[in-house]
DNA sequence: TATGAATGAGTCTTCATTCAT
DNA sequence: TATGAATGAAGACTCATTCAT
């Protein structure tokens, strides 16, 4: 019984140092399956295809932090917005939760995010900057509303949700440590709040 | 004397084409010198390699902008860095300098940045990255030396050089028209000067 | 279970013929794996490499008489040298010996010996030479104490190694029943040792 | 006038380099071209093809070398081979002639004898032993004439006609100096001359 | 004389995938 | 559960050769 998932976790462990090492395209089911003791045919016991074992890396882990996300921009709609002082604070929380969540399993977020090009994962980072964007639009239009004359800048708008995702995938991959991270990351989203308030908006027309 | 150099451009303008569609791992030869009306054999009377393919896509557009950045990276390091209100007009001149050669040939500079991987132009944004970083370093440290007690913020400093080479990265990706890129960088590069004199420092120990 | 395995040898045969035909270099993987009944691609279940396949027909044997010759060796070293009228007999037992090998798989050897330039066993007729004079220098020297004045005739030793390692390639060549090969290697071995004693020393200085 | 023949010259002489350090075989024409400072086509205006450049590197020599052969055969064959004793003599004159032929174009005739696989020159060492058997066979004929109940042992013939060429070939490969060379040949030359003598003649039936 | 361009057949090799057992 | 075998298409690359100019 336990034995029974032994090799199904032997061949993902492996599959995941494989597809860190040389990504998804360059990976080699003959070099992984090698290294889990198994034939190339194993694999498609476990898994449909390449792409599902990649997708077995990588799935759980993903499902976790997108539900976190959800429920923290549900939460988020909710509080008061019209304090703008409270930004920081919550962007701190947000941060604290990210890294939590990331570092829980680095690598297989390492691979999600920079790794996966060439399985169907590819453009999860364009997914993430989606909902950032769509849910900074939301605040953006409501700090919007008090300020006449002027409109949410969307080319900044858009800009900044990728600089915010690339934020965390330059944290993960640059640093090992949650602790240090959860140091490193706060001035980056120090600049990120100030310039958000201070450039989010342009004149109307 | 037109038609002489004819089939060798062809060549490289339908690798071009795949490259930026496929990337260079995934571009096939056989496609390209198919598209260019010749066979795969052809191919290396002009080039020595696929790389070298690549090399002619890729390498005049570069050289290009590595002289003139280095260029006004010499001329940066002449001027008074003292009055720090200067960083701003300075980064609007580079950035508009940085747009012109980009999108002289916008393509070309896609496939470096973006489409690179598997062949040896695969770390240039990283060369960029350690270029800009340490020009930064330079400013950051005659910044510091103004401010006992503090000190350069490494981690901040490496992070911020990402975030500008992936500002152009973004801009090139995300914006065709080169005027409308110049608007929508403006306030990009004015949120990271302030928060580059924001934040670079840390306290000492 | 006489099928299990049918593939596999099938190729390994096929290899051989074309190796025996063409040689390493020229031998073409294609017409191997047509002639076997298979895909090209399916040689490299069985094998590593094109180099791997060569050794699959090769290396078998060549352990063997390796095996053989070092066995050889070291009991010859331990026999009597000084009565060098024993040095016939034993020759001749090490000739019967070698032929029994050789014509054990006389394919394999001719390839081998003949066939391998281009495979990482190009180098092999250098090895053996290299053995035969090692040894022979041992044998050579013992017998130079006798002779005060004298001294072993380097160019000649090594000159005899190559004869003596050719005399069996020729043979392999020349004649493929190994009875007759016994007969005929006789007066070669005989002349090959008068040879030896008369002309291996000379004058000191 | 003489710069035309500059070119063509040049060519082989690249053709030679590349062929000696290569083979035939693994020679590539592109390669030795590009030395040539010339193009692959160009090539072709110099000689019917790779074959032909081969002979252009090789055939003069190999002419001069056959001739003095020829020679020196047909005046041994007036001389009166009762007095086997000039034998001695005799072979140290045509080891002389031999090694100043060789040695007067060793890199071509290291190509002939060991680098030729793949062209039209590849038995061009069959073609030598069999000029000598031929040669050899005729003298053992009227030594046999001698000795009633003996008969010329072919195998042995054939076998030291082997030998004799290898001697020159591992004398050109091992030796670079013509003088260490004649003075090296003699033993071998000595021994050969010795063994012929006694084992050249097998019992009749 | 030579070039520049191109061909086309060939090289070995790698790969994800399938399937009978 | 897994294996062993095999496929077939594709990969980059090399080569001798040809030929118009």
């Amino acid at each position: 019984m336990e034995k029974e998932y032994a090799n199904r976790e032997k061949l993902i462990a492996c599959a995941k140092i494989e597809f860190l090492e040389k990504g998804f395209a360059k990976a080699s089911l003959r070099s992984i399956s090698a290294a889990a003791g198994m034939t190339t045919g194993a694999v498609y016991f476990f898994c449909k295809d390449k792409n599902g074992l990649f997708g077995a890396v990588v799935e759980e882990p993903l499902q976790k932090l997108m539900q976190a996300i959800h429920q923290h921009f549900s939460d988020d709609m909710k509080t008061d917005v019209s304090h703008f002082q409270h930004i920081d604070g919550d962007h701190d929380d947000f941060a604290a939760l990210m890294i939590s969540l990331l570092y829980a399993d680095r690598d297989a977020f390492l691979i999600l995010l920079d790794k996966s090009a060439g399985s169907s994962y590819e453009g999860i980072i364009d997914r993430f900057i989606g909902m950032i964007e769509q849910h900074n639009l939301a605040l953006a239009q409501k700090y919007a509303a008090a300020f006449p004359g002027k409109r949410v800048n969307r080319y900044f708008l858009h800009w900044m949700a990728h600089v915010e995702i690339n934020a965390y995938v330059h944290l993960l991959t640059h640093e090992a440590d949650p602790e240090c991270a959860l140091r490193e990351i706060k001035p980056v989203m120090n600049m990120m709040v100030e310039g958000w308030l201070a450039h989010i908006l342009e004149d109307d027309i």
